[in-house]
DNA sequence: CCCACGACCTGCTGGC
DNA sequence: TGCCAGCAGGTCGTGG
């Protein structure tokens, strides 16, 4: 489901409904999701207050009273939802891990393709965690500019679309932002990597930030199921040029209402692009 | 090491 | 109406 803006997004709304509050209890449904959950995982989690909810590309990271690190990635269909203490529960399908709060407050895990991910590990074993060690850095850093986008991308042999999904390069763009961010940099999805010049990495930096920026501003993108932790939904998807317009003008190259945006596929991934703004 | 590709799952849509 | 192929916002393991 989720790229950057909508993890952050309800990283947000668990920081507001969620943090300081002590689990009581946690109830697994299913044995795990892609994989097994770790064991001790209930036991590690129980009876402990959770302090903050950070956010690392598509990880959600909820840092636990003791030293531990609640570690969450949504996949592509997971999501949060709050059942309130006096509403009742019934559990739904994909209901996977029903989290008991001290305020009686319920905050249950759903996702029906399983792709999510769940682990426990004790804090200072952060840096070395097999999913956060490699990731690249984050766009909405100071830090990633024109110049460290390039210096990762002249390592990557790959069409540029392909190399911005790989969380090596930049953490948190998927395959909307991807297509969005390249459609704004005017930079053809099937230029390789390691070609792209300076100048248009410096551009492409500042579209990421601007898109990532643009989508967390209006709560992330709705398409299938992303909403927010009250079950409000984004509205970015309002606002995509590309993504999803195949056969439709881009409404910004010289094609005047001609059907200029395609796509194909990269990588086992459909991409959008305009061949006449991107080259 | 790098890269391409299939696997992992369920649900929805569109074409017949 | 019903059925089935194809596709979906992500990662990971296995080959070459």
């Amino acid at each position: 489901m989720p790229e950057l803006p909508e993890v952050e997004t309800i990283r947000c709304g668990l920081e507001k409904s969620v943090k300081n509050r002590q689990i009581v209890d946690v109830v697994l449904r299913r044995g795990g999701l892609r994989a097994p959950f770790p064991q001790g995982f209930v036991k590690t989690l129980k009876n402990r207050k959770i302090l903050r909810f950070r956010r690392r590309a598509k990880y959600i990271l909820a840092d636990l009273e003791g030293g531990y690190t609640w570690l969450i990635h949504l996949g592509m269909s997971g999501s949060f939802r709050t059942i309130a203490k006096k509403q009742a529960y019934k559990p739904e399908a994909h209901d996977h891990v029903i989290v008991t709060l001290d305020c009686g407050m319920r905050l249950v895990y759903n996702d029906p393709r399983r792709f999510g991910q769940m682990d426990v590990f004790p804090l200072c074993d952060e840096a070395a965690h097999k999913s956060l060690v490699h990731i690249g850095p984050e766009p909405l850093e100071k830090t990633f500019d024109g110049r460290a986008l390039a210096q990762r991308l002249a390592l990557k042999k790959t069409p540029i679309k392909q190399a911005l999904l790989d969380q090596r390069v930049v953490a948190g763009i998927g395959n909307i932002y991807a297509c969005e961010a390249l459609y704004r940099a005017g930079i053809s999805p099937k230029k390789i990597a390691n070609h792209i010049k300076n100048a248009e990495a410096v551009k492409l930096a500042h579209a990421i930030k601007a898109v990532m920026r643009e989508a967390l501003a209006s709560g992330g993108s709705t398409l299938r199921d992303h909403r927010q932790l009250d079950g409000s939904t984004g509205y970015f998807q309002h606002s995509f040029d590309v993504y999803g317009h195949g056969g439709q003008p881009c409404g910004d190259c010289n094609c005047k209402g001609k059907a200029c945006v395609r796509s194909i596929t990269q990588g086992g991934r459909t991409t959008f692009f305009c061949p006449v703004k991107q080259r």
